[in-house]
RNA sequence: GGGGGUGUAGCUCAACUGGUUAGAGUACCAGACUGUCGAUCUGGAAGUUGCGGGUUCGAGUCCCGUCACCCUCGCCA
């Protein structure tokens, strides 16, 4: 070893011990006699004194610049009291130099790696081993191999395999855009990367694993977000005879132990369940944030015959009116009230009313459209209070509910409810199986083609497809979806009729899942499982809003590797030997 | 593909309505200084104002185009 300790770890308790330490020079104060280093490494910060005694290690070590790496001997001296930095876990001690040697030289660094101002991102992703050496972004990589090391001994106590799936796969054509990889030996033929192992983990069941678990990298070709990376990591768990309760009982456990090591929080379990419908009802979300009430109120029959039109015209039309009541205590102003229709606007909304609960009498622009009876009614539906606002929005359904949601995290945020050391978890279930595609009219799989309808709704899978609720589950925590799963189809003939529903064909099914449709004969156990948003999880228990923070090497928004130059262009010869032509953008 | 934001010294940022030689802090270079911890003090060097075009006597500033990054809608079964 290099070194004797780190630069975290020297105490009091090491006064008198020759030690040696080594790391970056974060910061060098030279007072011409006597020179102060810090050296910092992983563990912490140490300050190394350089008297002009110690004779060639002082002269060497004035030398150092910023950045530097350097071994540095000496003895562990305790510091005047006076001296001492209390703001630093090794300020009492400091150790006084008498051997010293430059490991390695630096430029001056492009990017900002002590202090408080960070440099700009574009420069961090170019060199993001620089940035890495930042305190917080070694802390966040840090929390994500905890978490890592967490599942581990979770699954491996409750007798999880770990199983390895390809990542060269077929591709299939339903869900998002693949990342194709050309074949060299099948000419025109490509590999595509997996957007996630489901079929793989279905067909583990279907082999007798019982319980599988892997970390899995997954691939998407979409359109970036703070949140989305085109490759991301889930936590893929499949599990035999079970049900639904089984599945989210054993999980919601992994996210209680979670939060308690990582955070030292406890929730409490079981977890609420919360169906999809009173979600997007009271929440305007399939994935509420519960750190904070603001609930939203249906008031459709309450202003079913409102002399103001647009809330009458848009109950008339078979739509709905939805409200939040906001306390005496949150309060807005006239220009908040007036930037709110710029926040639904989004989501297609025309606009947000709003009405001021007075003791004198109600005002605002809706006011006196309101009749005493309805005013009454609002009054009992929503709880407000004099000196509250009432904030409405009218329309169809599939636009008021998100907009609502929307404008219920716009508040949440104004006034500072989110509070980010809370974690407030939940469960949503029973959403439905399939959605209608608003161009085509067909039916779409909202989780994905494998999923079980719920035994009673099995009925109606012809007759009213839309009704149909799913067995999915998705576990959301403080407004992020991070897992989702769900009890699969393991009879054929119900996987066929779903198929026939979504309008593949016996024909296509044998084409794209044919290898998946045949192991269904064979004798399935009832099986499902669930897939965790691996980066979502780390990001939200390290208090980040990007998993690009959770990420060593992320991409940028259009899912370039700035680090690395990735992707780039490739010599004719080997797109030749994969039979390969490129067509020059139009 | 659409909308919004940002781009000035290695880094973080200034530069009023278009107007002298584009400034400051920090880093870097040189010097001074024996208890600092954002050390201090003196001096120096450092710029294709993202890129291209236009308007103007004159453009960091206005206009058009373009590139990169960030946020977001669509998209992400």
């Amino acid at each position: 070893m290099l070194r004797t300790h780190t630069c975290g770890e020297l105490r009091e308790e090491h006064v008198g011990e020759r030690v040696t330490v080594c790391g970056w020079v974060q910061n060098r104060r030279d007072h011409g006699g006597l020179l102060f280093l810090d050296l910092r490494d992983r563990y912490g910060v140490t300050q190394v004194v350089a008297d002009p005694d110690a004779g060639d290690a002082a002269a060497a070590a004035d030398r150092v610049r910023l950045e530097w790496v350097v071994r540095a001997t000496g003895t562990v001296r305790a510091r005047p009291d006076e001296n001492r930095n209390p703001d630093r876990a090794t300020g009492a001690v400091e150790v006084m130099l008498d051997e010293f040697e430059v490991l390695s030289r630096a430029d001056p660094l492009p990017v900002a790696v002590t202090g408080a101002e960070r440099s700009a991102e574009e420069l961090g992703l170019r060199y993001r081993y620089l940035e890495m050496r930042r305190p917080e972004v070694l802390r966040a990589l840090e929390t994500r191999a905890h978490v890592n090391r967490v599942i581990r001994e979770f699954v491996h106590e409750n007798g999880f395999v770990e199983v390895e799936t390809p990542i060269l796969l077929r591709s299939t054509p339903e869900g998002a855009r693949d990342y194709l990889v050309p074949s060299r030996v099948h000419p025109g033929a490509f590999y595509a990367l997996p957007q996630s192992p489901q079929l793989l983990k279905q067909l583990l069941m279907i082999g007798g694993l019982d319980r599988y678990w892997q970390i899995a990298r997954c691939f998407r070709d979409e359109d970036l977000r703070a949140d989305r990376q085109p490759e991301f990591t889930q936590l893929d768990i499949e599990m035999s005879f079970v049900d639904e309760d089984d599945v989210q009982a054993l999980m919601e456990s992994l996210l209680r132990r979670l939060v308690s090591e990582i955070t030292g929080q406890d929730i409490a379990l079981p977890l609420r369940r919360m169906s999809y419908a009173e979600a997007m009802a009271r929440y305007g979300s399939d994935k509420p944030d519960l750190r904070f009430g603001l609930e939203i109120h249906d008031v459709s029959d309450v202003l079913a015959e409102c002399a103001f039109g647009v809330f009458s015209g848009a109950v008339r039309d078979g739509g709905i009116v939805r409200c939040i009541a906001l306390g005496p205590d949150h309060t807005l102003s006239r220009k908040q009230l007036d930037a709110l229709p710029a926040v639904v606007v989004d989501r297609g909304a025309r606009g947000v009313a709003w009405v001021k609960v007075r003791e004198e009498g109600w005002s605002g622009p809706a006011a006196r459209h309101l009749s005493d009876g309805e005013r009454e009614a609002l009054t009992a539906a929503t709880g407000c209070a004099p000196g509250g606002t009432l904030l409405f929005l009218a329309g169809p359904r599939r636009i008021v509910e998100p907009a609502a949601g929307d404008l219920r995290l716009h508040l949440g945020k104004t006034f500072g409810l989110r509070d980010p050391r809370r974690f407030e978890a939940l469960w949503i279930v029973a959403a439905p199986l399939f959605e209608s595609d608003p161009e085509s009219g067909r039916l779409l799989a909202m989780h994905h083609a494998f999923t079980a309808p719920r035994a009673e709704d099995v009925a109606l899978l012809e007759r009213e497809p839309l009704a149909v609720r799913a067995r999915a589950y998705d576990l959301v925590l403080n407004g992020d979806e991070i897992a989702g799963g769900s009890i699969r189809i393991h009879d054929r003939e119900l996987q066929s009729r779903i198929f026939g529903l979504l309008g593949i064909s016996e024909k296509d099914a044998e084409h794209r899942f044919g290898f998946f449709t045949e192991a269904l004969r064979y004798g399935v156990p009832p099986h499902g499982g669930i897939a965790w948003g691996l980066d979502r999880v780390v990001a939200s228990l390290a208090g980040r809003e990007q998993i690009r923070d959770i990420i060593a090497f992320p991409k940028t928004t259009s899912a370039a590797d700035l680090m690395c130059q990735a992707p780039a262009t490739v010599d004719e010869d080997q797109l030749a030997e994969l039979h390969i032509g490129v067509t020059p953008d139009a």
